[in-house]
Parts: structure tokens; C-alpha cells; sequence
DNA sequence: TTGTACGCGTTATCAT
DNA sequence: ATGATAACGCGTACAA
């Protein structure tokens, strides 16, 4: 196994000399080009197998046109919603000859230019940028470099000027919080709240519009919407203000839709500690449909999924697409993608039991 | 902004022509290689300014001997335990000119071999692998290459025969259950369960193990260790099998350790729910220090952090060095990095109160 | 001080 | 059917 040969790894010319023929020869015979005579095409094959032989994609790329690699650049270190995305980028891309360099801009402008540069010198094909929030940020600063990009899971504010759009894949957060309002209103449920993040997200926003629009669509009671942290404790004190002693009791809400899991869960325990039960006296859904807490929660929690990996592949079968399109092919700007309700017992809605994707681990 | 250029990025050519000097004067002045005129290097820097010129990194490395390039191979998908080493490698490879190519092998010894084919095409400088799980693998198959791996939060069964051991660099598992079992004897606990995951995990052994070992260098009581799933479910049903209604009053511990923070969640809330108080009654300390269970538990969960980040950090310098030092270098074989117990209030302990790091996100 | 020519590993074109 | 040669973009020894 432990060939005397020095380090260097062996190229074509050492493959021909060992088939004992030329070096155009030998290129011809590996790439399947031109007419060479069986005996010598397998004759080749046969002293590549035996050298170990591996094409260097450098020099390919050097005079092919692409390079068969594309940048990943995540905005935020790597994070809960960028890794899934990542995810399915790497799974479209990984395959298929491609290889993806991923980059951390760690929110710092300067590092995301660094990288920016290096994948530019290296030729990549394109570029995947990635964040952690649905917000829009500022346009990939490429230069005069004409290079496709695709956002995900993040989007650029679209400037009218621009010749050619980005495209911005997103998930439906406005769906996402109609799907989820509309499922509670079906099982009969009149007075649904809304517990949410920061108002400052877009989809905090998105996702209370959604639920808006459920309800007057129904024509149900008034909507009423709290707005708080990303957290348990946030759920906690939200379930507090509606169901603690001072509330009037005929008015309380009988369903909850939260805008995360976490929030959820938090308003899951506080409901049980004031010795309401869920889902018969109050309905539960929550969003993100993070495993961790969708099975952890009693009882197991209804949640909207975004769908994160499925962007991440359709974001990169995007790039591909512009790539082989050539410049300025993309009909681009901002593409919603649909969420998906993951029914389990939080909703009081019959559930059809699947065996769950096992991704516990330590 | 938007140059009437063709789309071919400007070659080093361009620029001596820019600058109305030869090739090899311009790649001199760019590089600070030779004796130019002052005047001379000046003009071809501001000529290569104004062409947005980036030397291409591709025909670089075909001359040189390093691709600047390394691949990180993650075992499975991009897990929770993964996250954080990878980001560490690429902090300290991502920096200083490197770029970094992230490979998903999904568990499949197919597709790994498909991205260990990729990486050695690309001439990547050296390969870090990761997992999900500390356990042996088998070694990485690089056929005739010479290329330094450093295995991280994964190691290879160290093969004696071997001339050269790869690195492995592990959390120390052995001393983070010994350091959380010791700290609950310090604090005057006397009889401390052990709550962890299924026993064909070693990190599940190593930190039982560990375990033991605080135990009778303190001559403390009967260790008591439970196997288990991963999940709070488990949790709750160990707590329950310890402090249930069938349990003998007078030999109940007064501390858990337990395997993992979902675990040390599961243990908490039960204990709530049988009237026992936390830290009070019975202390608890969790493992992973995962801050959304940290926190989210009431009072916030005590935990041992394995310092994933770090560890990644540092298999990422140690592939540095070995890139550096040439084949051979490395004294290998598995590393143990120490873990860091973080003291919140679930055991009991006097806590000095920091900022936490706020990662949360929605 | 500057320009020329070669090599890195590969593919493609043109002779043979 | 096969071999020689140019080209990709860059760095560098060598010549001028």
C-alpha cells in the first residue's frame, strides 16, 4: 500500500509514461474523447488504477470556464436555521462533482469581504449567502466580479435600479401563521391569541398578518397579539397576563398560536401550573417545529415547519440553474416558500401517528 | 460601477498592459518580489486597483506546493455537536488566506469516499473529520495520498501497526463526570445518582466512570448509575423510579448527575412534580450546557460544557501544524481536552452572576 | 531595473 | 489511432 514514491502526487504524464503512451493520448483515453483503440483506452485505465491516479481539478478548472465549486456565506456564525439550510444547499450541491467552501462572516462586514475575495479568487461559480433572521440586509459587494448569487433564509432590500434581481428564497411566514390560525378556527376554536417575538423580525410581522387574516377571514373575535422574547420564560409570563386570577373569565382565548416552540413550551407549563388542560380547555401551536421541543412538550406540540432543508436545496438548485443559465438568466427578488403544519396532540386535532425522524442524540 | 468588460475576471496580463510594463514585472511589483522602481511598483498596484485584479488562487496553487484549501468531512448531517467544532475549525482555518470546503457524508461510507476523492482532486492541504458521536470510526481511506487528518470529536481505533497515528481530539468525558460529581460532594452532598444515556455510547462510560471515581475518592456512598434514552422523557422516568411512591424514604439521594441537559431537564421537572425542591432537596447537574435547556430550566441547570468550539479551534491549529511540519510530524492518537463545569443555581452553589452570552435567536 | 521564457497539470487542436 | 503543441494564469529563474 505504502508506495516509495515521493509525495507528489502522480499527474497524467506519469499515467502516460506508465501505459506507455503519449501524454495527449492518455487524456483522451481517461475522458472518453476522440478515436483510440480499445486496448489502449483500457491500457491507460489500467496504469491510472494503478498510480492512484486523480485529475488535478485545479489545472482543469484553469482553463475550463468554472471551477465546480460554490461559496457558502452564512452571516451569522453557524446557527439553529442556518444549518439545516446549509444542509440542503450542501445536499444539491455536494453532489455532482461540486464542492462548497463555507465561509463564516460572523455579522462583521469585514470578514464577510474577506471571504468574498478569497471565493472570488478561487473562482467559485457562485455564491449561496445565508443568515440567521429573514431580514433583509445589504447587496454581496462583488465588485465588478459577475457572479451568481442566491439568498437564503435572508434577503437584500430590492433596489429598483438594479439590472438583474437576486432571487431571495424565504419561507411563507405570512402562510405559515394563516396555516396555523386557520387549523385552530377548523377545530372550532373562536378565540385564538397570538404569542409572538420581537416585533422587530419581519417575521414576527409576517406570521401576525398571517394569523390576522385567518381570523377576519372567519370573521372571529377580536385578534389579540403580545409581542415578547424568544423564550420560555417570555411564554411563561404571556400565558400569566391572559389566564392569571385577574382575568375576566369569560373572554379568555381557548387557542394559543405561538410564534416559536420554545414561546410554546412556555405557555404549555404555565397553562398546566394554573391547572388549565391542553389542548381541551386551551389549544397549543407553536412554530419552527424543532424536534427537541416538539416531542419534549406535554402533550407533544402541533408546529409549523418551515421547511429550512428544502430551501437550502431549492436554493441550491437555483444557483445551478442561474449558473448554467449564464448572467443575467435569474428572475430573481424575493420567492416565498410554503411552511407545513406538523399536526401532534397540542391542537386537540386527530393525529395520524408516524414514526418520527430519531435525530436525538448526545 | 459596471465595466463594458467581458465577463472574464482580469488576468494579471491586463495588468502589466494596464500598467504599460511585462508580465513579470507587474507579478513582482504585486508580490514585493525583485528590485522595482518605486515609481513602477506604484503604477501597477494602481493598475491593478482599478481592474479590480484578484491573482487567481487556482493558477497560484498549481505551482506552488499547497492549494491553501483544507476539507472538513462531518461524519453525519450537520448535528447540533458538529455545529459548534466546525465552527471553531473555521474560525482558525477560514482566517489567514485558507478556505475551507465542508463535506456531509451523511453516515454513508459511499459518499464519504465520493468527498475524500473530491478533496484529494482539489488538492486540499490537509482534512479534518468530525461526528456526532465520540466512538471509533474507521480511519479516513486516502488511498496513496499524503494528506494530514485530524479527527475531532470522532476518533479512529488506533491501529498499532500504523507508522503514523492521526491526531483525535476529544472532550474528557472521564474528568467533566468526575469534575460535576466531585463539585456535588463539595457542596456536602453525600448521596449522588448517576441519570445518563443508552451505555453503548463511551462517552456514556467515561463519564460514569468518572463518576465512580469522585465517588470513592471521597468514600462516599453506593454509586447508583441509570441508562437511558437521550430525551427528558427519560428523565422523568428515572426521577420517578428514584423517588416514587415505592422508594425507601431514609436512602433517597440528595444529587443527580445527570448524562445530558435534556436529561437533567426531564429529572427536574419531575422532582417538581413530586413536591421536591431543586436545588434544596436534591441538587442537579446537567451535561452539554446547552443554553436553551440551561436556561430554560428552573432554577437554571448547573452543566458541564465539553467546549466544542474550542476543541474545534484546536484541531484546526493542530491541522496547521501538521500541514506545516510535513508528513510525519504529528504525535497523534487520541488528545482529551478538558471540560468546564458551568455553576448556575440547580446545585446549590453560590453563583457569581455574568452576562450570558446571548445566542438566542428566533 | 526590467523583460523573456519555462513550468505547474490539464484539455483541445492540429498534424501525423 | 496517436503524438506534438498551444493555452489556461501565475511565479520565478535567468537573460538583457
Amino acid at each position: 500500500m505504502n508506495q516509495n514514491r515521493p509525495a507528489r502526487l502522480p499527474t497524467i504524464k506519469d499515467v502516460a509514461h506508465e501505459a506507455g503512451v503519449s501524454l495527449g493520448t492518455a487524456s483522451k483515453a481517461l475522458n472518453g474523447q476522440g478515436q483510440l483503440r480499445p486496448g489502449t483506452v483500457e491500457r491507460v485505465r489500467a496504469a491510472a488504477d494503478r498510480l492512484h491516479f486523480r485529475p488535478n481539478r485545479l489545472a482543469q478548472s484553469l482553463h475550463r470556464a468554472n471551477s465546480l465549486t460554490v461559496g457558502i456565506i452564512s452571516t451569522d456564525s453557524f446557527g439553529r436555521f442556518s444549518m439545516p439550510v446549509m444542509e440542503g444547499i450542501e445536499d444539491v450541491l455536494g453532489s455532482a462533482e461540486r464542492s462548497v467552501f463555507m465561509c463564516n462572516a460572523a455579522d462583521d462586514p469585514a470578514r464577510e469581504k474577506m471571504h468574498v475575495d478569497a471565493l472570488l479568487a478561487r473562482r467559485v461559480d457562485g455564491i449561496v449567502v445565508t443568515g440567521r433572521r429573514t431580514d433583509a440586509r445589504p447587496a454581496l459587494n462583488l465588485g465588478a466580479a459577475r457572479v451568481p448569487v442566491v439568498y437564503a433564509y435572508t434577503q437584500v432590500g430590492h433596489d429598483p435600479g438594479q439590472t438583474v434581481q437576486a432571487p431571495c428564497l424565504l419561507p411563507d411566514d405570512f402562510g405559515g401563521g394563516e396555516q396555523a390560525t386557520r387549523h385552530l378556527l377548523t377545530l372550532g376554536r373562536r378565540r385564538v391569541a397570538h404569542i409572538s417575538g420581537p416585533p422587530k423580525f419581519e417575521a414576527v410581522q409576517l406570521r401576525a398578518r398571517g394569523y390576522l387574516a385567518a381570523l377576519s377571514a372567519a370573521g372571529a373575535a377580536a385578534p389579540l397579539v403580545l409581542h415578547g422574547a424568544w423564550s420560555e420564560a417570555w411564554g411563561r409570563e404571556a400565558a400569566a397576563q391572559l389566564f392569571g386570577p385577574a382575568s375576566a373569565t369569560d373572554a379568555l382565548p381557548d387557542a394559543l398560536f405561538c410564534g416559536s416552540d420554545q414561546i410554546a413550551r412556555g405557555v404549555t407549563e404555565a397553562l398546566h401550573a394554573l391547572g388549565l388542560r391542553v389542548p381541551q380547555d386551551v389549544a397549543v401551536v407553536g412554530y419552527d417545529n424543532w424536534d427537541v421541543f416538539t416531542e419534549a412538550t406535554r402533550p407533544t406540540l402541533t408546529s409549523v415547519d418551515m421547511n429550512l432543508r428544502d430551501l437550502g436545496r431549492q436554493a441550491g438548485q437555483r444557483l445551478l440553474d442561474l449558473i448554467d443559465a449564464g448572467p443575467g438568466q435569474g428572475l430573481g427578488g424575493p420567492l416565498r416558500l410554503p411552511c407545513r403544519l406538523v399536526v401532534r396532540h397540542s391542537c386537540g386535532a386527530p393525529v395520524n401517528e408516524e414514526a418520527p425522524d430519531p435525530r436525538s442524540s448526545a
